[in-house]
DNA sequence: CTGCCTTGTAAGGTGACCTGACCAGATGAC
DNA sequence: GTCATCTGGTCAGGTCACCTTACAAGGCAG
């Protein structure tokens, strides 16, 4: 069926960017859909990083911008959205006149936890159609991918920038 | 480290669409690198799907654009661009004088060879580095993946598809 | 208290798509 | 043959998810 002798691929190969964007785009259209028929077809794929980095305490525009890997302008838009949405609110910080947190409304929270559950059950359903054991070994290598490639994107590093080092 | 009994993922684990999308990226960026060293810097990674689905023979538009699940408005500008760069050309289609072929110049020939050969060379490179093993169970879990979820983007299934089914 | 550094916002731009409307040429029905 | 319909390609304009530049309001160190 295919020759791996060959030094180029051979039309009819997928290149590897291009089958994990099938993959990521077939997950996420997977999660939309389920998040849809849990009430809640308003929330875009790009809330989601206000989802996955927002603190229980609240947060700063900057700070969530940071953390999601985009500038403050692209994240105060996201969050505009969501205040219109109902999911997050802006309160002032005690702290700092100019600053504003960002928290999640008792919605937003909801959602969150809907959301991080839809995640956690599609990766079971897809693991145990295309096996468990191969399944584990593909998040096993995509997170030392990750940790390599774009340190800054995975939390346990990014949370040691932003208490100190911000190496860079 | 990982506490697989919870029934949510825990603050810190990359939903998996994220962390596909950080391979993707990686992958990608390292590719548009050796792309610009190789003197194809003129290059945006959309025009990608021109290289990768347009025949030897010349093709039409809107077979192109059907192949790389775009519309034909899309690819148009895409072409558009690749002419004006002198990747491509639109000559006449004998057959059907509202048509053109786009077919590769030489300078596009050319390119096509560099980047399906620096596809081969960054999956050997990152074969090495994280796993042959590993990384050819990658390939073909997500080769299953794309070919379940995904079948029209699979160039077999969709040259089949274009060969008279063309089932939809 | 003055000059600089942050926090957030406003305005406008870009890339990579999309839809709707359309024309010129092909094709089938009569 | 010719007329309606279908198809290949283009034009105009819209959207989404970002971006950069510029700036006001508030903090902070000398």
């Amino acid at each position: 069926m295919r020759d791996a002798t060959h030094t180029t691929i051979e039309p009819g190969t997928i290149p590897l960017p291009g089958l994990l964007d099938i993959a990521a785009e077939a997950l996420l259209a997977e999660f939309r859909e389920e998040l849809t028929n849990r009430g809640y077809a308003d929330l875009r794929p790009t809330h989601g990083c206000v989802f996955r980095f927002v603190r229980e305490d609240g947060m700063r525009l900057t700070d969530l911008a940071t953390n999601a890997g985009i500038t403050k302008q692209s994240a105060g838009e996201l969050v505009d959205d969501l205040v219109k949405l109902g999911y997050v609110e802006r309160t002032a910080d005690p702290d700092d006149r100019r600053a504003k947190l960002i928290c999640l409304t008792e919605r937003g929270r909801e959602a969150q936890r809907v959301g991080f559950g839809i995640f956690t059950e599609l990766e079971q359903r897809w693991a145990a159609h295309f096996g468990q054991e191969r399944f584990d070994q593909l998040r096993e290598l995509l997170e030392q991918i990750a940790a390599e490639k774009a340190p800054a994107a995975v939390p346990e590093l990014s949370h040691a920038a932003l208490a100190g080092v911000r190496g860079e």
